[in-house]
RNA sequence: UCCCCGGUAGCUCAAUGGUGGAGCGGCUGGCUGUUAACCAGUAGGUUGCAGGUUCGAGUCCUGCCCGGGGAGCCA
């Protein structure tokens, strides 16, 4: 009897295979069980029969609990029906592990809820998909530099220093002397480029900020490229090209699981086929505040309408829940159509909350992007407003200078911009890429870090840099968890991520 | 740190200041090639914690804890 995974099931279509998995689902009348069984490849439904399996076999299937690890024998069978195209017609079953009162059910649960699991959680159909699309992206990303003559070089995770100087870091403990998580590899990944001309590292990265939004986490990975001899142009097309193909590679090597996610794939095809669009900081401002149109397309309207769709939205949810309240309420309504109702008054509910939540913040947003002053960065909601008017990722560079990190070159025709560039994704998900060319000039740097109230000391040897070779050079990082929610369309970042670690969140 | 919303059965949610409910899940039985299966029965509660107002508090007030969303900060 050959043992086979069920992502291997086409190559065995009426043949007798046994698996290994865990039942996630069972279904049983009188005679017949449906089992859907998940081996890690994979999920499939196994057909128990009584007449072919016998009483015994059949009595074990029937009280199967869910997550109960089994060992199944039967014969490939092509349903075009069933989840995967193929089902397994069981001859054979026997138990391994016996699972009892498994906590996560296939109803709706709640978010703090399904976090305390999230060690079980990650056994459920969506959050396995997600995960595999995360492992294709971080294979695209590797095989995209690996192609392009960049060499992986991690920057260490212990630093000495606060890199930046703005985040807020989780301090420790370095033998006896105060050390910090790395809040980035930058630093570290230019010398590394003056070493091997191309370079990326690929690690975690922590942030202490008490953050409570969808996009943040306190440790999540970052892809962090540097190039010598690139300019900023340089760094956009580099930019825009990786992003192309490593989108393009997930589509393509990921589609089951896109589809298992529901993901509607249009914006991210025009992400690998359309332009990406691009914009100084200054035409992005005159946008967000309205004083610029985007092909006709005027922001404050853009959104003023968004809340009135938004608001019809509500009143029809709001209907919905009504009528279907009134249905339960009728006498002589079956059981099962009361249920029914239930759980889409409650699933209804649920997105009413949600609805509401981003019709109140709608104005704020309005107010925010008309008074938006120029020089300052944009917050959560510019980013929104801005991308809201198109449908492929927008870069946007020659940032005020003062908004962006010391290092950051400045613009030789003016000296009020430095040479930064931020993507920012379409459909709400916002920055995913911070990036730009660095400054080559010793004397400006030491008076960044002198302006900064840097500690001198601990940037000498980032002063060697400049000191031994100087030349033009550029890099971005990536944040490997908001590209992945991107790519899954995906509401909060913390479900891209095996065990997330944000405020508020350490365990599981 | 600040602003808004929430915390009721294992889970998801109801309950004009007046006897705490439903669905799911569990258990028992029945029915059907089923797709979050269905039908009947059954068990299940210190309403986040502490205090206050009241004849009476899940509901009103104060403080605290926890969660969600947003601001700030950022990828």
């Amino acid at each position: 009897m050959e043992e086979v995974f069920i992502s291997g099931f086409d190559k065995f279509n009426g043949k007798e295979v046994a698996i290994k998995g865990w039942v996630t689902n069972r279904r049983e009348s009188k005679t017949i069980v449906f089992l859907i069984v998940r081996d890690g490849t994979g999920f499939t439904q196994c057909v128990v029969a009584q007449e072919k399996t016998g009483d015994e076999i059949f009595s074990i299937a029937r009280q199967l609990s869910l997550e109960t690890a089994v060992v199944i024998e039967g014969v490939v069978n092509r349903d075009e029906k069933q989840i995967g195209g193929f089902e397994l017609l069981v001859s054979r079953l026997a138990v391994l592990s016996q699972s009892e009162n498994y906590p996560i059910s296939n109803k709706p649960h709640g978010t703090d809820y399904l976090m305390d699991n999230r060690h079980l959680w990650l056994r459920s159909r969506r959050q396995w998909a997600i995960m595999r699309v995360r492992n294709q992206l971080i294979q695209a990303i590797h095989r995209y530099f690996q192609k392009n003559g960049f060499i992986q070089m991690d920057a260490p995770i212990f630093t000495g220093n606060a890199c930046e100087g703005t985040s807020t870091l989780f301090g420790t403990d370095f033998f006896g002397q105060p050390a910090y998580l790395s809040q980035s590899g930058q630093l570290y990944g230019e010398s590394m480029a003056f070493a091997h001309g191309k370079i990326y590292t690929f690690g975690p990265t922590f942030r202490a900020e008490k953050s409570k939004t969808r996009r943040h986490l306190s440790e999540f990975w970052m892809i962090e490229p540097e190039m010598a001899f690139y300019t900023l142009e340089d760094d956009m097309e580099l930019i825009e090209d990786f992003m192309k193909n490593v989108v393009k590679d997930v589509l393509t090597q990921c589609a089951s699981e896109l589809k298992i996610l529901e993901r509607d794939t249009a914006y991210l095809e025009n992400g690998v086929n359309k332009p990406f669009c691009r914009m100084t900081y200054s035409e992005a401002v005159k946008i967000i505040r309205g004083e610029k149109e985007v092909n006709g397309k005027n922001s404050i309207n853009t959104l003023e309408n968004d809340l009135k769709e938004l608001q019809e939205k509500i009143r029809k949810v709001q209907e919905e829940i009504a009528e279907r309240t009134n249905k339960t309420k009728q006498s002589g309504v079956k059981q099962g159509e009361i249920s029914f109702h239930k759980s889409k008054i409650d699933a209804l509910t649920g997105e009413l909350h949600e609805l509401e939540e981003t019709a109140k913040n709608i104005p704020q947003w309005i107010e925010s992007a008309k008074n938006f002053k120029e020089g300052g960065d944009f917050g959560g909601s510019d980013e929104t407003v801005l991308t809201r008017l198109f449908d492929v990722p927008v870069m946007v560079f020659n940032w005020p200078h003062e908004v962006k990190a010391f290092y950051m070159k400045r613009d030789e025709k003016d000296s009020r911009y430095a040479r930064g560039v931020d993507v920012l994704a379409p459909e709400g998900f916002g920055e995913i890429v911070g990036g730009g060319e660095r400054e080559t000039d010793l004397n400006l740097l030491i008076g960044k870090i002198r302006e900064n109230e840097l500690p001198m000391k601990e940037f000498e040897w980032y002063l060697d840099l400049r000191r031994y070779g100087s030349v033009p050079h550029s890099g971005f990082g990536l944040g490997l968890e908001r590209f992945v929610a991107w790519i899954c369309g995906l509401h909060h970042v913390r479900e891209t991520i095996p065990f997330p670690r944000m405020y508020g969140r350490l365990f599981p």
